[in-house]
DNA sequence: GTGTGTGCAAAAGGTTTGCAAGAAA
DNA sequence: TTTCTTGCAAACCTTTTGCACACAC
């Protein structure tokens, strides 16, 4: 279990207001032990349903991407359906489950490193994606 | 300049009606020397402007999931924003330039051998996709 | 107090759907 | 004539926006 007090620090060391509402979202996305894979809608919904807390979807919004941009989340390009978020920052790939639509981080075991030649000269690489579409064997890959 | 009659027997071959709408987004599409990168909306105004052909967006979402159900296209994930397709269907990857919102394609040389272990047993790899970011090296990543 | 953040509803943007009319086989 | 395709508008879903109110500092 993890304190408010710390999330509380965390927030306001890079200039967020810790309110209630982001101290919420706070605690359903960092207080666990493993990262996950989630929508913004999950996000609402969890926050309604396990800390039965009213909030907006447009403060989702925005805390979903304030806390993107500080780095906290990391956005994952799956189809224009809908954003997926991360909350496992660090450098990793994913395999995504065409049969249930679910995301799977990779682990170097299952991908070897990936060797990108800039030859952009005035451009530098923000990011590289890797995104690994699975689906049942008997199935035709529509 | 590709004749009606190769696109005919082209989606004849693959169970498609060959109609005017269809023929009209195949010279859009295939008629031409490079692969291209395109979003439905392209594709649309294309129709209308460049061959000043009336055509449904209805229709233009319909044909392209057709097209790309038969291996015509592929769709590219790049944001949520909306789908971007690409009629260069052999494997390869993409750099997206988030200052100008363009898509690049990847050549051997930019990018080397992807090496994935697939250790599901029960599930086969459908695609790789590998989206490496880009932007000015002055900018600020958000 | 000042500046941020929140909530609500409305709007926006891309995509899908239902159904009647039209075209291909 | 049967089946597939088109077109239109409405519906849908996710995301963004505007603005008044509330909260953090």
């Amino acid at each position: 279990m993890i304190k408010n007090e710390e999330f509380i620090e965390k927030l306001r060391a890079t200039d967020l207001r810790p309110t209630k509402q982001r101290l919420k979202i706070c605690q359903i996305l960092f207080n666990r032990d493993k990262t996950f894979h989630f929508t913004i809608n999950d996000l609402a919904k969890d926050i309604r349903e396990k800390l039965n807390a009213k909030i907006s979807l447009a403060t989702v919004y925005n805390t979903v991407h304030a806390f993107k941009k500080k780095g906290y989340l990391k956005e994952i390009s799956i189809n224009s359906d809908k954003s997926y978020f991360d909350t496992n920052t660090s450098i990793h790939h994913h395999f995504y489950d065409e049969d249930t639509n679910e995301l799977i981080d990779c682990n170097e075991n299952d991908i070897g490193a990936i060797n990108v030649k800039n030859n952009f000269t005035d451009k530098k690489i923000n990011s590289i994606e890797v995104l690994i579409k699975i689906a049942s064997d008997n199935q035709n890959q529509n």
